[in-house]
RNA sequence: GCCUCUGUAGCUCAGUUGGUAGAGCAGCGGACUGAAAAUCCGCGUGUCGCUGGUUCGAUUCCGGCCGGAGGCA
């Protein structure tokens, strides 16, 4: 490998399949011939304070005394995005690289860790909220037939690919045209012409048999119910961010609280949404993830045989 | 016991003036460059409760039976 490069280990995959315990092990493993790792989330809701059981933060035991970064350090009322965290994150880990140690990503977010590993870099204009509503409003009114057109005229490869992605991408495509003058193929090429100063090495974590994953997702959920995540969700509802509000868990709740549906109904609904994630997570891992070393836990016994598996694959590959 | 309504996709329900049926949700698959735990796209054969009758043809009309809801006694 080129020496000005320096190791990245990533661990990916759907919630609920153990990469946070995984994350913390092979911390721990590594500083028996290195320095030791250290945990750099990778996950859009975990950054949030005030949220941690429905983010399923990790807390001290199941962090093993391994620094653990991004978790719980953002107030709830602050947006957030994929910029935001490459901006995060590089800064974190060229400091845990400074120090000598190893930085371990383990996160559920495909785009931020997608964007992370390719080394994307995103123009420092931040978007005019005022001619998003407008352009927004304006979308609305045709579905996005108009705002296409105009792009099909600078970029018709883009308005192509962005003819089925709905609204919000068209508009975000077009408002940052008129930002930046650059076209969506011409800001994506922008976007990736650094080369990453990573190598990476991904992990990524699943289960053969879905059923036994969702019933894992499942009982997942009650245990949150168990810690409070009902009165979390109550703490939570006022003044959140767009961001914020999006986290499964408190959303859900939120109808029952104001007594619109039954708790059962509510809990269903929360117990759904998290199956719907965890899938659309394993597509974009499965799909959009180049490189990727699929362990499954359902063919270890025990959690430790796992970590000893995900040891043997980082030694292979120094 | 009598009367009325009702029985269609896993669920909630449309519909066919008689030519064997379609939405939403769920499910399954996919996309994804500044809100991504979000957003969006694609996929619908199911004894149209059972059973007789009328008809060239019935899920649709008529009879009986069974299940559900309500009303009257």
């Amino acid at each position: 490998m080129p020496a000005d490069k320096f190791l990245l280990l990533g661990i990916v995959g759907c919630t609920g399949t153990g990469k946070t315990a995984l994350g913390a092990a092979v911390c721990r493993e590594l500083g028996r011939f290195r320095e030791g790792g250290e945990v750099v989330s990778c996950d859009s809701m975990q950054v949030y304070a005030g949220m941690p059981i429905a983010t399923a933060q990790p807390d001290e035991d199941e962090r093993c005394g391994v620094p653990h970064h991004l978790i719980g350090f953002l107030p709830p009322d602050e947006k957030y995005s994929v910029a935001r965290f490459c901006n995060d994150a590089r800064a974190v880990i060229a400091d845990i690289t400074a120090r000598g140690k190893v930085p371990v990503v383990v996160g559920g977010t495909g785009l931020y860790y997608s964007a992370l590993t390719q080394n994307l870099h995103f123009s420092p204009e931040e978007s005019d909220a005022e001619t998003r509503v407008q352009l927004r409003a304006e979308a609305e009114a045709d579905g996005g037939a108009s705002l296409l057109e105009k792009l099909r005229a600078v970029d018709p490869i883009a308005a192509e690919r962005l003819q089925t992605g709905g609204i919000g991408r068209i508009v975000r495509a077009w408002e940052r045209y008129l930002a930046t003058g650059l076209t969506p193929g011409e800001h994506d090429a922008l976007s990736r012409a650094e080369k990453s100063p990573y190598r990476s090495l991904t992990i990524g974590l699943d289960c053969r048999d879905r059923e036994k994953l969702y019933a894992r997702l499942d009982s997942r959920t009650e245990q949150m119910l168990r810690n409070g995540l009902w009165e979390e969700a109550e703490r939570f509802l006022e003044n959140c961010s767009p961001t914020a509000r999006q986290a499964i868990g408190h959303k859900e709740l939120a109808p029952a609280l104001r007594g619109e549906i039954s708790r059962d109904q509510a809990v269903d609904n929360l117990k759904r949404a998290t199956r719907q994630y965890a899938k659309r997570q394993r597509t974009w891992f499965l799909n959009k993830t180049s490189d990727v070393r699929w362990l499954y836990t359902d063919d270890y016994a025990r959690a430790e045989d796992l970590h000893s598996a995900a040891m043997d694959i980082l030694r292979a590959c120094g």
